[in-house]
DNA sequence: TCTGCATGAAAAA
DNA sequence: TTTTCCTGCAGAG
């Protein structure tokens, strides 16, 4: 679930839930609790993502220079997951890290890598380490571009850097490999300006459909056929958990290997 | 019902 | 490079 493409989608229904209310918060768990014995009563006034970061802001409904404010920090990491619940809000189950509840519904959170109480300084220095966001308004490409151009690192694994461009994981990264031709051992000194802009620009254009979707689906219509799929819906994925199923788009087997202990997905014949 | 793996990344070693 | 976070799902039985 959480590339980024599933924050900016979370940020967005979050706010158009909770946005403007005054929130119960509580941390079933206790690992949040001295946090949100600091939160509880608060306005949830807005939600927004960089990369795989999510970002809450609170206020205590003054106006001004008199106001509170409180932002609050979630990473999902791999296991983290919000659930939205019917009021009243049913007995915990498992561990809720943060219970949020609003007027008309709850939300939890579970398992996330993190979720703390952030100054404003911390906040720009999270940013400041953030490649550009493709989904951001503001991401600067150029920025992404010379990191690439200069790191000897395999772009597969440049890619997955959060310093290169916030927001993508394992499965963006396969596919706009593959989408662009690109071999994701190449180092990144050998990725022409055209390869980079094409896989920019393939970002700008699939993470977008990744956000109103609430999946990544990158399979073209027309090449939606033959093999099997590794979901029970239509094909989503060129490569990425295809190992040994044949390409779409040539039939050789996809290849699989590990990179910096994460699964790497690539087909040998189109990607060379 | 049980087991192992997963779309991350900071911290530890 | 390994450990940690400790959820949700797919596949096996």
């Amino acid at each position: 679930m959480p590339e980024g493409h599933a924050l900016h989608r979370l940020a967005r229904r979050q706010q158009r839930l909770l946005g403007g209310q005054r929130l119960n918060v509580s941390s079933p768990q206790g690992r949040f609790a001295h946090e949100a014995a600091l939160l509880d009563g608060m306005v949830f006034r807005s939600a927004e993502a960089w990369g795989k970061h999510l970002i809450h802001r609170w206020d205590d409904g003054r106006r001004g220079k008199a106001a509170t404010r409180r932002l609050v920090h979630i990473h999902l990491g791999i296991y983290g997951t919000f659930r939205e619940e019917a009021l009243p809000m049913p007995a915990p189950t498992g561990q809720v890290r943060m219970r949020l509840v609003g007027d008309d519904l709850g939300i939890d959170l579970r398992g996330p890598n993190a979720c703390e109480i952030y100054t404003p300084d911390d906040l720009e220095a999270l940013v400041a380490r953030l490649g550009p966001d493709p989904l951001r308004a503001d991401a600067d490409p150029e920025i992404a571009w010379r990191a690439v151009h200069r790191s000897k690192r395999a772009i597969g694994s440049l890619l997955m850097d959060q310093k290169v461009i916030a927001g993508i994981g394992n499965i963006y990264r396969a596919e706009v490999l593959f989408r662009a031709g690109v071999d994701p051992h190449r180092p990144g000194t050998t990725i022409t300006r055209e390869e980079f802009d094409e896989m920019w620009n393939d970002l700008l254009h699939l993470m977008p459909i990744g956000v109103r979707r609430g999946h990544i689906h990158v399979v073209r219509p027309e090449d939606d056929h033959g093999a099997p799929a590794y979901s029970s819906d239509r094909p989503r994925t060129y490569v990425y958990r295809r190992t040994g199923e044949p390409c779409r788009l040539c039939g050789t087997p996809i290849a699989w290997s590990e990179m910096e202990g994460r699964n790497l997905f690539w087909c040998p014949a189109c990607q060379s």
